[in-house]
DNA sequence: ATGGTAGAACATCTA
């Protein structure tokens, strides 16, 4: 038997209904978390995904952000709010399923090195980061995966030159991301491959995409005895190439388990 | 050369 667990951001839910539905249809993941959904809670397609076999459980916004996990089994104690931390912005939900622990997060992207909003992608980290000491504490198996907005190394990045100290590569960013590693996670991607890029995300704009100007900003992160029974991650570039795509790829991970 | 595209409040913001 095995476990998967995938991650998507859609760039808006209602633009992408469709391929998400039939990527769950052809993938059929135990838990696929979501973000930039881009809808409030009462414009969730909650029916239209429970046709397709899965339970919903969502932080929505209008225009911006938002964040949801789909599961086959029913989502238990879900938390939408990063502890210690006030913010209007829905980019944080947990949930128990099948006994692992899912924390989906839409880290803030923070524009530009130095700028208000970098400011405060280094406070959410912050926050975030004391509330992973507590989850990895608590010793269950435990995934955080999502939008991290940052390219953890230069190996992650299509140009490292250009990007050098740039929003999503600066060395305070990478610092933050290892000081959530260094909680007690693991990154499956590179634990399994240490070689290709694994790119997640593509600048619509450039033909990022055609050029294959990518970063592997996605990420599915594990507590090490569930890292260990880590048997697969992979990026599917299939849902990139499709008209109206996200300007992400889906990330799939697959745990083998005990029973 | 600081551009380009996409999605949302459809005028600018965010990414």
């Amino acid at each position: 038997m095995a476990l998967r667990i995938a991650t998507w951001n859609v760039n808006s839910l209602r633009v992408r209904l469709d391929q998400v539905l039939a990527w769950l249809d052809a993938q059929r993941p135990d838990v696929l978390a979501l973000q930039e959904i881009k809808l409030s809670d009462e414009q969730f397609p909650v029916a239209e995904i429970e046709e397709h076999g899965y339970h919903s459980v969502y932080a929505g916004q209008k225009t911006y952000n938002g964040v949801a996990l789909l599961a086959r089994r029913r989502p238990e104690a879900v938390r939408r709010e990063v502890p210690g931390l006030d913010d209007p912005q829905k980019r944080f939900i947990a949930a128990t399923i099948e006994g692992v622990r899912i924390v989906n997060l839409y880290v803030v992207n923070g524009q530009a090195v130095g700028s208000e909003k970098y400011a405060y992608k280094l406070r959410w980290l912050d926050a975030v980061h004391a509330y992973l000491v507590k989850e990895v504490e608590a010793g269950r198996p435990l995934v955080v995966l999502g939008d991290f907005n940052i390219a953890p190394e230069d190996r992650d990045v299509y140009d490292p030159q250009a990007w050098r100290e740039r929003i999503l590569c600066s060395t305070p960013e990478r610092e933050a991301l290892a000081r959530l590693l260094a909680t007690g996670l693991e990154d499956t991607y590179r634990r399994l491959d240490t070689e290709s890029g694994g790119y997640t995300w593509w600048d619509y704009r450039a033909a990022g995409f055609r050029r294959d100007h990518g970063m592997r900003i996605d990420l599915i992160l594990a507590s090490r005895a569930l890292a260990d029974r880590c048997t697969r991650c992979t990026v599917d570039r299939e849902p990139r190439r499709a008209e109206r795509p996200s300007d992400h790829a889906p990330l799939i991970a697959e745990f083998s388990t005990a029973d």
